[in-house]
DNA sequence: CTTGACCCCGTACCCTACTACAGGGTCTAT
DNA sequence: ATAGACCCTGTAGTAGGGTACGGGGTCAAG
């Protein structure tokens, strides 16, 4: 079995070697052995768990999530499908929960930009500004203003 | 004109003491004055700037930004409505950005939760764990498999 | 005159996911 | 034997937006 340096693993899978070392400081990621001259070696396994990894983290899980769902993924038998998609649903509320907030944001962005002129022209009466100061509600924005 | 202690601005505004003083060292909102036992003192103005810095932060603007509308608030004659405009639709593009990824993080979340069976059943071919090891793409993420 | 609620300052710490650096060892080619 | 690429460890720094703490001063009530 063919065994990867951790320059060429950090490189076969376009991560830092620093990465590499944090992850496996964090108990994400341990090196197959050493060899003799205390270099990192990783085996076809340790490649495959880095790319569980490195996907997990671009579905939005965070290295803590990826932890837990490691250690199902180490030892499967131990747990139930169940604890897997309660993790995973757990963050996809945590996400649709993110959405809503950035889509109100987004809204109140979008309602001052449309008030805005925009121009080359002084800002003294600019409705963003104003908006901010609240002295000028901007339309669709009530329910935010204090009575 | 009434002035306040920081502990009062702070209770009237719903933030902590210790975020006013960060404030003030971040340059975003320095108190009116001092008396003459070094308390800070607060006057309405400081009071109404207060409040726009909370607004800004309500819509998802960063302190850094929102250091650059007080700029421009501070003396609005010299900056033009479309500088507001700009800082604004900037931030509006990047609240976009983020909600266009969060969505793709949903989505695929999405689709591994109705995928696995979540029930009470050791996760050893749990249909999210084999994804997550591309095993056995979900359909409809093909897209990111390698190939 | 003491207690308790305020206030001051400066510094350190929290979180996440890395990244950088210092100071050293190892291996390969020339 | 020496350059350069690679590896090791340990520690510190980054960003953002604060929070916490230690050690002290101030002020009003009892």
């Amino acid at each position: 079995m063919n065994t990867y340096r951790i320059g060429e693993l950090a490189s076969a899978l376009s991560c830092s070697v620093e990465t590499l070392r944090y992850y496996e400081r964090e108990g994400l990621l341990t090196a197959t052995g050493r060899s003799s001259n205390g270099y990192r070696f990783y085996n076809e396994d340790a490649v495959r768990q880095l790319k569980f990894i490195l996907r997990a983290k671009a579905m939005g899980f965070s290295l803590e999530d990826i932890r837990e769902l490691l250690a199902i993924r180490v030892d499967p038998k131990a747990a139930s499908c169940g604890a897997v998609r309660d993790i995973t649903e757990h963050k996809l509320q945590w996400v649709e929960h993110k959405i809503a907030e950035l889509q109100r944001f987004r809204d109140a962005l979008q309602r001052m930009v449309n008030a805005c002129c925009g121009g080359d022209v002084p800002a003294e009466h600019c409705s963003i500004l104003l908006a901010l100061d609240d002295q000028h509600p901007i339309p669709g924005n009530e329910e935010h203003s204090r009575d």
